[in-house]
DNA sequence: GCAATTCTTGATAAAACTTGTAGAGATTAA
DNA sequence: TTAATCTCTACAAGTTTTATCAAGAATTGC
């Protein structure tokens, strides 16, 4: 039931994109760096999101990444969807990434219809989850008067 | 978020050893038959749910599997935990598998905070059904007129 | 224009995991 | 004794994950 790692550095890099929002583009390596991710990994995955117009990029000296949209509208069952594909635990139940399963007869699946559940409360979490609302929490946990990029230990 | 197919086979399995509950044990290969699952995977799959505990077997001619308790006594947790381990998105929200993650200040995560809320609606659904209720739900589907044994199309 | 910095792209590769298969052995019923 | 079944260990092919490498393209500042 596990996201990936991958999918796992993507929402932390989001998170940072998101924590400075509305300044400059931030570095790769900067993010690599204070949130620990193998930078050529996190090239990749920042690459991904961007072919997902989740993120744009500049290139060149003085480059680097930030959100194409504001974080309010940018949930994270997108990011995860987009990394790691299905949030459904069976495929049979997904919406999005449907599969066709081997069990005797899907339509009177007792399994499926449990799966459908649970597959939605974790929509129902992750699709009204916002990288803003993140953002947020992450300011709360840390308290008003710390400085959200030095939260490195 | 997928389960894996080896989940998903020892789910199916023991919903039919739960139909069945009460009667004989079941072989294998019927098992394997009626749900379209490779017998030679499902027999080590069968095994580590035996030394779970949470099925028993008998050997030799007329052999085969049961529930090692009652159906309402195993949940759906249960199983998927000890064939797939953590039902947690990330270790690090997990109870029974924790790991330590790499991002700065765990305590402090954002992401963290929002797989727990994840991880607990998992749990939810899953620690509170039993195999009991998933062949209850079954018989719903499937219509009381039916044969639970015959549901092959 | 040049150098330094950064993103871009595609290839590659090691490790882990998944999904099985094979085969000999042990146990039991008839 | 024979046939059927579970038991156990090993192995193996394929896929996914987790990266790394290197050459290229764009941009800034001088």
């Amino acid at each position: 039931m596990k996201i990936s790692l991958r999918g796992e550095y993507a929402l932390r890099a989001m998170l940072v994109l998101g924590l400075s929002h509305g300044s400059d583009v931030i570095r790769i390596q900067a993010i690599s760096k204070q949130q620990n991710i193998p930078k050529k990994f996190l090239e990749q995955i920042l690459n991904d999101l961007k072919s997902a117009g989740i993120v744009e990029s500049r290139r060149g000296a003085a480059g680097g990444y930030r959100l194409s949209r504001k974080p309010e509208e940018i949930t994270l069952a997108e990011i995860i969807r987009h990394i790691d594909g299905p949030l459904a635990p069976v495929s049979c139940v997904s919406e999005r990434f449907y599969e066709k399963c081997s069990c005797p007869n899907e339509s009177k699946c007792g399994i499926r219809s449990v799966m459908k559940e649970v597959r939605e409360a974790i929509v129902k979490i992750l699709e009204s989850f916002t990288v803003a609302q993140l953002c947020e929490r992450v300011r709360d946990l840390q308290g008003v008067h710390e400085n959200p990029m030095d939260y490195i230990i």
